[in-house]
RNA sequence: GCGGAUAUGGUGAAGGGGUUAACACGGUGGAUUGUGGUUCCAUUAUGCUAGGGUUCGAAUCCCUAUAUCCGCCCCA
């Protein structure tokens, strides 16, 4: 037998019926907030990631889906969404004919070579966020709010909003060399994944689990010392806006993220359930100011951020929130034999496009297991064909959760189901 | 890339070397019930992830592979 690739998974039955109702209240959800929908190729030029997301990140280093195809280009799986849409953004020159800001959301699959566990797959569906253009800490705010507001909207309510910044470019490299100075003597005591990181990314040894009861932790420079006084600025009314929405945060000064291009605001949501996996993020982002110009695009300042769809989904089963899903059709006809069945499945269509969730029994089954059928599928009305319906045109209907039967004639159909079938 | 656990039907699973692989749910057929939802009967894995090995005999013991789950790293 034939099974999926590792790291991947099947979308069906109630987890898509979820799915389809998540994706349909963020599309909803990004009309109220004036985004523009953009879908870039799963595949782009591996160059677009290694320049985008960083040479030296995992992510790039060990984690791409790389392939040639048969002209021998270098492609490479997405692993993210934030570089193809800084592509797009520049290679359709947006930044000349659009209204300022330019406002994006995408949603799809990304792909990253790892080793699978809870909450963290090798395909997997991110909802994501850009806004390039204006580097008012509103717009920071206003896309921190984006998966907030989402959240609020599905009903989960153990989340933590964490912040940081970690100032522009110059406060942030002046930090780094203050970190890296601070560090140097002690790097003995640090575990042998700080050792490495010590070298590639020395701010990731700030929140790392394994060292984080040390003495020296405590004592680290702080980003928040080293902002100049535009990034301080900045930071602090982040801070503001977030207060006049009543966003509950809490700054973390260990936070960093994993990517390089971010500048100034960095956040990321989690979920505080018990019993969750050890991949509690459940969002992250920040803001970019560098990263159209190192793209090849004019100075354009950028913050965005993106979801996982299955940690999403997971917190929602760990918070135990039912969506409002439907689960029951409105109608499901039995043909008593085959000689019904033409004028049964020629009712069944006409109603479906009229506006009615239809079901037929396609397995000419007997009367009891269509019976049986017509239960499971929550059925609100059943209605039997036989030899005497299609001579008459009289049509007998019951209602299946008070048994009451009518018989209606054919054409009123409709009209009888649009009065009976409320919410 | 490193570490731990697990692998039996459509599903949940029992069995830890001895002839027909328990039980439950589900499916199908039938009986009963005022046209179903109750009850009853029958039926539903020549096979226990795959390939080797040990043995008179393997779902059960050993080896290898694969897959899944979980943790580390990293990230959403």
């Amino acid at each position: 037998m034939i099974q999926k690739a590792k790291g991947t998974y099947d979308v069906y039955g109630q987890y898509g019926k979820r799915l389809l109702y998540i994706e349909d209240l963020i599309e909803g959800l990004m009309e109220k907030y004036n985004y523009e929908y953009f879908r870039t190729p799963i595949f782009e030029s591996s160059n677009l990631f290694h320049r985008g997301v960083g040479e030296a990140t995992d992510i790039v280093t060990k984690e791409t889906y790389d392939f040639k195809d048969r002209g021998n280009r270098d492609l490479t799986l997405r692993p993210e969404g934030t570089a193809g849409i800084v592509r797009s953004y520049i290679e359709n020159k947006m930044y000349g004919n659009h209204s300022i800001p330019v406002k994006a959301w995408y949603y799809g699959p990304m792909y990253r070579y790892e080793r699978p566990q809870s909450g963290r797959f090798r395909e997997f569906y991110q909802f994501g966020v850009e806004v390039f253009g204006s580097n008012d800490p509103m717009v920071d705010v206003e896309v921190i709010s984006i998966p907030v507001n989402l959240y609020k909207l599905l009903g989960l309510k153990e989340i933590k909003v964490n912040i940081n910044t970690l100032g522009d470019s110059e406060s942030r490299s002046n930090y780094r060399e203050a970190l890296v100075e601070y560090f140097r003597p002690y790097l003995n005591d640090l575990c042998e994944d700080c050792k490495d990181r010590f070298n590639k990314n020395p701010l990731r040894i700030l929140d790392c689990k394994v060292d984080a009861n040390l003495e020296i932790m405590k004592h680290a420079p702080k980003t928040i010392d080293y902002l100049n006084e535009t990034s301080k600025k900045h930071f602090e009314n982040v801070k503001k806006y977030l207060s006049a929405l009543n966003i509950d945060y809490v700054v973390n000064t260990n936070l960093v993220r994993g990517l390089d291009y971010y500048t100034h605001t960095v956040f990321e949501v989690e979920a505080k359930v018990k019993g969750f996996g050890s991949q509690n993020v459940l969002c992250g982002g920040g803001r970019y100011d560098n990263l159209v110009e190192t793209l090849d695009g004019p100075k354009t300042s950028g913050v965005g951020f993106a979801l996982g769809m299955e940690r999403l989904i997971a917190a929602l089963d760990y918070e135990k929130i039912e969506l409002p899903i439907v689960n029951n059709i409105d109608l499901y006809i039995i043909p008593v034999s085959e000689n019904e069945k033409d004028y049964s499945f020629n009712m069944c269509m006409d109603l479906r496009l009229n506006g009615f969730i239809v079901e037929i029994d396609y397995n000419n089954r007997n009367l009891k297991n269509n019976f049986k059928n017509a239960d499971r599928l929550n059925s609100k009305f059943v209605m039997i064909i036989g030899e005497e319906e299609v001579k008459t045109g009289i049509i007998t209907i019951k209602n299946n959760i008070t048994k009451e039967e009518n018989k209606i004639k054919k054409e009123d159909l409709i009209n009888f189901l649009d009065e009976n079938i409320g919410e």
